[in-house]
DNA sequence: ACCTGAACACCGTTCAAGT
DNA sequence: ACCTGAACACCGTTCAAGT
């Protein structure tokens, strides 16, 4: 079955939820499961590429949780915002990763389709998309990163920290904005 | 003597960048050093703590690198985010741990204390600089580090890639022009 | 004061062996 | 086909002991 490859990363995947990234190690992950650590091997393949499934997993969620709605593209820009940082609150301990391996699936390059498919909606010139989609990407995730582990100095908290949030996503509607009008 | 600690700190990081983070253990530390593990918790204080400093560490330097230039805010901001890239380049190990690491250290602050100083000289209204501020850090951090680790999908490379980033800066300009038009 | 040896409880991973 | 026991070379960390 490969249902149990699935199995193995939601059980990796709730350990990093409840106990933390550095609490998963390879036998703590199989014991969760029933196993042995030896077992996991051939479904997983190593701890690295374990944590890459995990990448995987948390981009299918991403793809999952957002309402890939038709309205306009600023409310979907808000959209996509708003599901990268609930995200990030999800699964604070393994969300990092995200950023910190290298984003080679194809789940991965879902994020860069659809922020492109917005931009390209929103009136961006073609030549344009692919450097501003990789721009606000890189802002989404690096302020998620850091709000979910303090690396960003002088963060707010709580419902500050969201309305904080949402005045941003606004700024990047304005950046876009802005690169419609050079045209 | 207090050097010592520095000097352990020094050896870490360019363990770091000669071998990569998965390579810092405290025994290969203490081995690069001249001494046994051990000995080192005196001065760091546990392999987290010594992390820690490799975070100040790499604040510090790139406090250094920047030449604080009182020139127009424009050019400031241009070299406050390529001092930030040359920096990931510098150390692609170690420099994900800014974003993933708590910003705790009074030498993290140094970097948003810079970015607001650029943007009140912008003529950025008050009130609007910490969110534009922690907005712009997120970027930064967060690009340069996709960059490196590779976890920015579609990312170019070379020289492309510097020309794309300075793109990036005059939009992140254009930004803080908008932020400034709308008082 | 500064360092080390020995020890403890853990790792990731391999591989021959079990059913 | 699927799993485990035993083993290997590593970890971080503590602490009594050395000089």
């Amino acid at each position: 079955m490969d249902d149990k490859r699935r199995l193995i990363l939601d059980q990796a995947l709730a350990l990093v939820d409840e106990r933390g990234l550095a609490a998963m190690s390879m036998r703590a992950v199989a014991e969760r499961v029933g196993l042995t650590s030896m077992a996991l091997y051939p479904y997983v393949g190593g701890k690295d590429a374990l944590l890459d499934g995990l990448v995987d997993l948390l981009h299918q969620e991403l793809g999952t949780t957002l309402e890939e709605g038709d309205g306009d593209w600023r409310r979907r820009l808000h959209a996509l915002g708003r599901a990268v940082r609930r995200l990030a609150y999800a699964h604070p301990g393994a969300f990092p990763l995200l950023l910190n391996r290298s984003a080679a699936g194809a789940s991965a390059s879902w994020l860069t389709a659809a922020l492109r498919g917005i931009l390209h909606d929103a009136g961006v010139p073609g030549d344009r998309t692919p450097r501003l989609s990789r721009m606000i990407c890189a802002f989404l995730l690096g302020y998620a990163t850091g709000e979910v582990t303090g690396g960003l100095p002088a963060a707010p908290r709580g419902e500050v920290a969201e309305r904080e949030f949402e005045a941003d996503l606004a700024d990047l509607v304005r950046l876009v904005e802005v690169a419609v009008r050079a045209t």
